[in-house]
RNA sequence: UGCCCGAUGGUGUAACGGUAGCACAGCAGACUCUGGAUCUGUUUGUCAUGGUUCAAAUCCAUGUCGGGCAGCCA
């Protein structure tokens, strides 16, 4: 018996290099030799789980940084201590690796733990430059680094806020929070300057000294730019900088009460970490003018970073708004963020999904601007795809039905052969029990059987996979009238090798030795709404699908006893399993991944 | 009714002034000791109207529709 497990590194049908509109802007970069070094950055806020629609992101600029000989930082966006959380800094590591392991993780930029920035001259000019560190050419043991965290460059962002003050484009603003809005305007209004913005420099910087040294309460005060409080751009009137926040951060701690906006932090973080390329989703379009805004106003010596916007991902018959993903989680409509029903990566992956698979639907669904949904088979097909090159066979039944072989000696056991996977002559073969008492699928019979339906009937003959043809004789009913046992005859001669073994019946079933069968906890799950849009209209949690997921006791053959995690099973003729963490030795717990195709459920549906 | 962005079969994408292609889905068939896989065939499309051009999905104009932007969130 041979069990080959199919890891990560099966292998994959060699797909051609992406082309999209991003790539094509790096490809011209690289030929015109604008960069020394093409570098990307992930820069997720650790406030939740990543989801498949981060995936692509990851997948979009690791997929950069390797078709390009380039880096991809990996970094935590953390300027809000209020949302942030380390579980979820652990998590974001964890899934980011996983995703991209034996693909990019040659590419992964990360830093030393606990280095600091110090100053230093480029072109006469002082400088903060952070440059990566990549995780598997570091000689130190990966526990050594970590991701870059734009909480790193706090003492950073307040000296380029200085320098903004001191420029005269910056300044301390009293208004109140209601004020500020008021005084922003609406998108078809122009706004109205703050009474503080005409402040002196002197006094904008003693108060932001005052800010920053915890002198003001939350929401006193706010270091503004001063741009124009009449662009159509909102994001250019006069956006917040800076505000006052007591409270602990994850990473720093009790260091800072006040925290830089994203929109200042991240363009200065791009900057540090020598990113060339900051690819983000649509909706800071409308930011991009404020980044070139910032950068270029401040002094600084290398190349600045520029801005590319693409579609965000949306899929069918799942959310994907971290919001609401959080909802499902705190008010136990799923069991966890690693829920197998949810479409985060950990979700996915406890489900049986491989980084691989999650990479093809990336390459796929392809980079945009257009804002559409797609379709959720895209992201199926990719999964049986892949699972089918790399999953191992079994028999296993799920619903079982009791068959005696009539003719078949009681107390005889044979071991017959079985091909792992008939997709992959190296996953070996392995031996099934056989003997008078059997199992098979319940579906697998039919007392009446509808038009075109090839498996067992009363009278009929069906293959058992792997063994004899079998004609059932007999059909044993309970009190109630449900069918509980067959009584059958083998032909005897028509095992694999047999005389009669080439002889054609239609259908082909699978089935288990009842004695030798071990039990399961199978856990079936389907898609967690029934609707394709969510979100269109109402409360998305109304379209919870009440039947996402079922649990059944299923009868397994006896080499499930050694499964392994992370290896996926394909139960043949049924669906893809993989291995639950709650799975304990002696107490299989397997989670469907995705069924097969089913074509007579379709040709059934019809009727 | 301000500004920004977008629109190609049912869905997602390609074509970079020169034959509208690919994938998924669908449909039909072949093959099969998985109604799996594989293979073959096939239905369906350039938002609209003008303009530029020998030639427009592509460039221009106008319109229509869709998305984004008014957090001291990211």
């Amino acid at each position: 018996m041979e069990n080959k497990p199919s890891g990560p590194e099966a292998p994959a049908a060699p797909a051609p290099a992406p082309s999209d509109f991003i790539r094509d802007i790096v490809a011209a970069h690289v030929s015109e030799k604008k960069y020394p070094q093409i570098h990307t950055r992930f820069p997720p806020e650790p406030n939740g789980y990543l989801h498949i629609g981060h995936a692509k992101s990851i997948c979009l600029n690791f997929g950069i940084a390797r078709e390009f000989g380039g880096v991809c930082n990996l970094r935590m966006d953390d300027t809000n201590p209020t949302k942030e959380d380390v579980e979820y800094v652990d998590s974001i590591t964890e899934d980011v690796k996983w995703l991209i392991s034996g693909w990019a993780d040659d590419r992964l930029g990360l830093k030393p733990k606990g280095m600091t920035l110090e100053a230093q001259q480029v072109n006469g000019k002082p400088d903060f430059y952070l440059p990566p560190k990549l995780s598997t050419l570091s000689p130190q043991p990966s526990t050594s680094l970590e991701p870059f965290y734009a909480s790193d460059y706090f003492s950073q962002i307040y000296e380029y806020a200085v320098q903004l003050i001191r420029k005269d484009v910056a300044y301390v603003d009293d208004l109140s929070a209601e004020d500020t809005d008021t005084y922003r305007g609406s998108p078809d209004h122009p706004g109205k300057e703050s009474p503080f913005r005409t402040r002196s420099i002197e006094e904008n910087l003693d108060l932001f000294t005052r800010m920053k040294n915890g002198e003001f309460p939350d929401g006193a005060r706010t270091l503004r730019a001063k741009l124009d409080m009449a662009s159509p751009n909102i994001w250019m009137r006069d956006p917040i900088l800076y505000r006052i926040r007591h409270s602990e951060h994850h990473h720093t701690g009790g260091q800072w009460c006040i925290y830089p906006m994203y929109d200042f932090a991240h363009c200065l973080s791009d900057y540090i970490e020598g990113i060339t390329h900051s690819i983000c989703t649509l909706e800071f379009e409308v930011h991009r003018p404020l980044y070139d805004w910032i950068l270029q106003r401040l002094d600084l010596p290398r190349p600045l970073p520029h801005q590319y916007e693409f579609a965000r991902l949306s899929l069918g018959y799942t959310v994907m708004s971290k919001r609401k993903l959080m909802q499902l989680v705190q008010e136990g409509l799923v069991s966890g963020w690693d829920d197998p029903r949810m479409p985060t990566i950990s979700g996915l992956r406890r489900r049986g999904v491989t980084p691989q698979a999650l990479r093809d639907f990336a390459y796929n669904i392809g980079i945009t601007k257009y804002n559409g949904i797609t379709d959720v088979a895209v992201l199926e097909y990719c999964i049986r795809e892949d699972l089918n090159r790399r999953g191992l066979r079994r028999l296993a039944v799920l619903r079982p039905l009791k068959v005696v072989i009539t003719n078949y000696p009681a107390g005889q056991v044979e071991e017959l052969e079985a091909v792992n996977n008939p997709e992959d002559p190296n996953a070996g073969k392995r031996k099934l029990p056989f003997s008078r008492e059997l199992f098979i699928e319940h579906d697998d019979f039919k007392e009446v059987p509808p038009p075109k339906y090839f498996r067992l009937r009363p009278g009929g003959e069906v293959r058992l996979k792997y063994a004899y043809i079998i004609k059932c004789d007999e059909v044993i009913k309970d009190a109630a009238g449900q069918v509980v046992e067959l009584r059958c005859t083998a032909d005897l001669d028509s095992k694999t090798g047999g005389t009669t073994a080439g002889r054609k019946v239609k259908g082909t079933i699978h089935w288990v030795s009842a004695a030798h069968a071990i039990e399961a906890e199978v856990r079936l799950y389907d898609r967690l709404f029934t609707v394709a849009e969510p979100d269109a209209t109402g409360d998305f949690k109304q379209h919870l699908n009440p039947h996402s997921l079922e649990v059944v006791a299923a009868k397994c053959e006896p080499s499930l006893q050694d499964a392994q995690p992370e290896i996926c099973y394909q139960f043949e003729r049924l669906a893809y399993f993989t291995l639950d963490k709650n799975s304990a030795p002696g107490k299989l717990v397997l989670n469907r991944t995705i069924t097969l195709k089913d074509n007579w459920a379709r040709e059934a549906q019809k009727r």
